[in-house]
RNA sequence: GGAGAGGUGGCCGAGCGGUUGAAGGCGACAGUCUUGAAAACUGUUAUACCGGCAACGGUAUCGUGGGUUCGAAUCCCACCCUCUCCGCCA
C-alpha cells in the first residue's frame, strides 16, 4: 500500500507507474474520493466535539434542552453515516488496487523482451552423447511418475520416488543449512492462512485467482512461505538493534496456474504443489537495498555450490508484480531446452507490504517509521532438479550426486535404476 | 465435537453508565542524591488520523462489528480469539 498523501501528491507517477505494471487503477476517482471521505470526517469530528462538550458539562442529570440538543446532534450525525461507511469502504478497496511503483532504475516495458541481464556466472556444459530431459530421465531411472499422478490429482501434479524423494530433501536441507550459516532464523510455517495475511503481502485482491481457498472456511493455501513469514510480524513495531531480520521459510506452495494453460507442460516445471525455501528480510529503508543484494547472493551461493550455470536479470515493469519496487529473477541453464529458465525470484517490495502488515520499528531517536521487505527464493524443487537432473547425467542415463549433496545423501555418488 | 472461564495501555491489574485515555503496580526514560552503581525520592511515559510553521487543538481507539442511551471500557446482540476440563486423534 502507498501512502494517501504520497498519491496525492504524486499522482502523475502513481499513475505511470500503475501503467507500466500493467495495472488498471482510477487514481483520479481514488483521490475524489479520499476528497468525500475527508469531507465527511472533518464534519462528523465537529458534530462530535459539539456533543462532548455538551456532555462534558453534565454533572448529574441533564436537564431537558441539554437532551434535545444532543439528540439534534445525534441525527444530524446518522444523516451522515451511511455515506461515510460506504466512501471509507471504497476507499480501503481502491487503496489495495494501487500498486507499488517501481525504481528508477527498472526498465520499461510490457514484457519480457525489456528484461535486461544483469548477470551470468558458470560455463554451459557440453555433451558428447545425446541428451535426455529431465522427464526422460526420471522416467527411465524409476524417479519421476506423472502418469499416475494424474489419475488421482490431475494435471500438473507428481509422483517422485526413491533416490529423487532422497535428492530433493538433500537439496532443500542443503538451502537450509546454508542460509543458517548466513544467520538466517529458519521458520517452518502454517500455509493455511487466513485473508489477512495475503492481503497483507499483496496477494490479495490482485492475485486471488490463483489461490486456493479452503471449502466452507475463510483460509487460503499459500503459494509461497513468503506470505506466512512476512506476516509473522504483523501489527508489532521492533527495535530498531532488532533489524534486519533474516527469515527463512521452508514449506510447500500451492498455486492454481490459471492462466497457463498449455504453458510448460512437460515434466515438473509448473506444477500446482511444491516445495520451496524461501528467504524474507525485514530490514530498515537505508538498508534495503544491501540486504537485497545480500538475498540475491546467497541464492547465487547455493547454485554455485551446486554448480548450476545461471544467469540474474531485472525484471521489466510490465515482468514485476504488483507490490515490487525492483525484481530480479534468477534463471537456471536447462540442457534440454538449451535455454536459461526461471527458478528464483528477488524482490524489494520497500514499505509496501510492511504499510499492509503494519510492521513499523522504533529508531534510535524514538520515531516509528515502517519497514522495508525484501524477499527471494533460496530453493525451489521440484523445478531445481530440472538442471540439476540433466545437467549431471551421464551416457547411461544415471546421475551424479553432486558434490555438495553427497554428505546429504549418506555419501553416493550416483542415482540409477535399481 | 461437548461443558465452563476470560479478552483493558510495553507488561500485571482495577474499573457503581457521567472530567476514565482509563486508578494502582511493574518496566522504561529524565532529574535529585552518590566518588560510581544500587536504593530512595521527584517527574515523564499509548497509538492513528485531521488542522496548525509551531506551541497546541480536535476526533477515534478498553478483542471485532452492530445496538440501547443525552452519554458506554461499563448494559444488550452477533462474531473472533485465548485458556481449563471431557471426548476424538497424527
Amino acid at each position: 500500500m502507498l501512502d494517501i498523501n504520497f498519491i496525492r501528491e504524486n499522482k502523475e507517477i502513481v499513475e505511470k507507474s500503475a501503467k507500466d505494471k500493467g495495472f488498471r487503477v482510477d487514481i483520479d476517482k481514488l483521490i475524489k474520493i479520499d476528497d468525500r471521505r475527508r469531507k465527511l470526517l472533518t464534519e462528523i469530528e465537529n458534530l462530535r466535539t459539539e456533543q462532548n462538550k455538551i456532555s462534558k458539562g453534565i454533572k448529574g442529570k441533564p436537564d431537558k434542552a441539554q437532551i434535545e440538543k444532543s439528540k439534534k446532534i445525534k441525527k444530524e450525525q446518522e444523516k451522515l453515516l451511511p455515506e461515510i461507511k460506504k466512501v471509507e469502504e471504497d476507499f480501503n478497496q481502491l487503496m489495495l488496487l494501487v500498486p507499488n511503483i517501481p525504481s528508477k532504475d527498472t526498465p520499461v516495458g510490457p514484457d519480457e523482451n525489456s528484461n535486461k541481464e544483469v548477470k551470468k556466472w558458470g560455463n554451459i556444459p557440453k555433451f558428447d552423447f545425446p541428451i535426455k530431459d529431465h522427464l526422460d530421465l526420471g522416467i527411465q531411472n524409476d524417479l519421476i511418475d506423472i502418469e499416475r499422478a494424474v489419475k488421482l490429482a490431475g494435471t500438473r501434479s507428481y509422483f517422485l520416488k526413491n533416490d529423487l524423494v532422497l535428492f530433493e530433501n538433500a537439496v532443500l536441507r542443503f538451502a537450509l543449512d546454508t542460509l543458517k550459516k548466513e544467520g538466517f532464523q529458519i521458520f517452518n510455517p502454517p500455509v493455511l492462512l487466513n485473508r489477512q495475511a495475503f492481503i497483507g503481502t499483496g496477494f490479495f485482491p490482485t492475485y486471488s485467482e490463483d489461490i486456493y481457498k479452503v471449502e466452507g472456511e475463510e483460509y487460503y493455501l499459500a503459494g509461497t512461505a513468503e506470505v506466512p513469514v512476512a506476516s509473522y510480524y504483523s501489527n508489532e513495531t521492533l527495535g530498531e538493534h532488532e533489524l534486519p531480520k533474516l527469515m527463512a521459510g521452508i514449506s510447500s506452495c500451492f498455486r492454481k496456474e490459471v492462466g497457463t494453460y498449455g504453458k510448460d507442460t512437460r515434466g515438473v516445471f509448473r506444477l500446482h504443489q511444491f516445495n520451496k525455501v524461501e528467504q524474507v528480510v525485514i530490514s530498515k529503508p537505508e538498508e534495503a537495498e544491501k540486504y537485497f543484494n545480500f538475498i540475491l547472493e546467497t541464492a547465487e551461493k547455493i547454485l554455485k555450490a551446486l554448480e548450476i550455470p545461471y544467469r540474474v536479470m531485472q525484471l521489466s515493469t510490465g515482468e514485476m508484480g504488483f507490490p515490487q519496487y525492483k525484481k530480479y529473477d534468477i534463471e537456471c541453464w536447462v540442457p534440454s531446452q538449451k535455454k536459461y529458465r526461471e527458478t528464483h525470484s528477488c524482490s524489494n517490495d520497500t514499505d509496501f507490504q510492511a504499510r499492509r502488515l503494519n510492521i513499523k520499528y522504533r529508531s534510535e531517536n524514538g520515531e516509528k517509521e515502517y519497514v522495508y521487505t525484501l524477499n527471494n527464493t533460496a530453493i525451489a524443487t521440484p523445478r531445481i532438479l530440472i538442471p540439476l537432473l540433466e545437467l549431471n547425467q551421464q551416457k547411461d542415463g544415471s546421475i551424479k550426486t553432486p558434490k555438495v549433496l553427497q554428505p546429504y545423501m549418506n555419501g553416493q555418488k550416483e542415482i540409477r535404476n535399481q
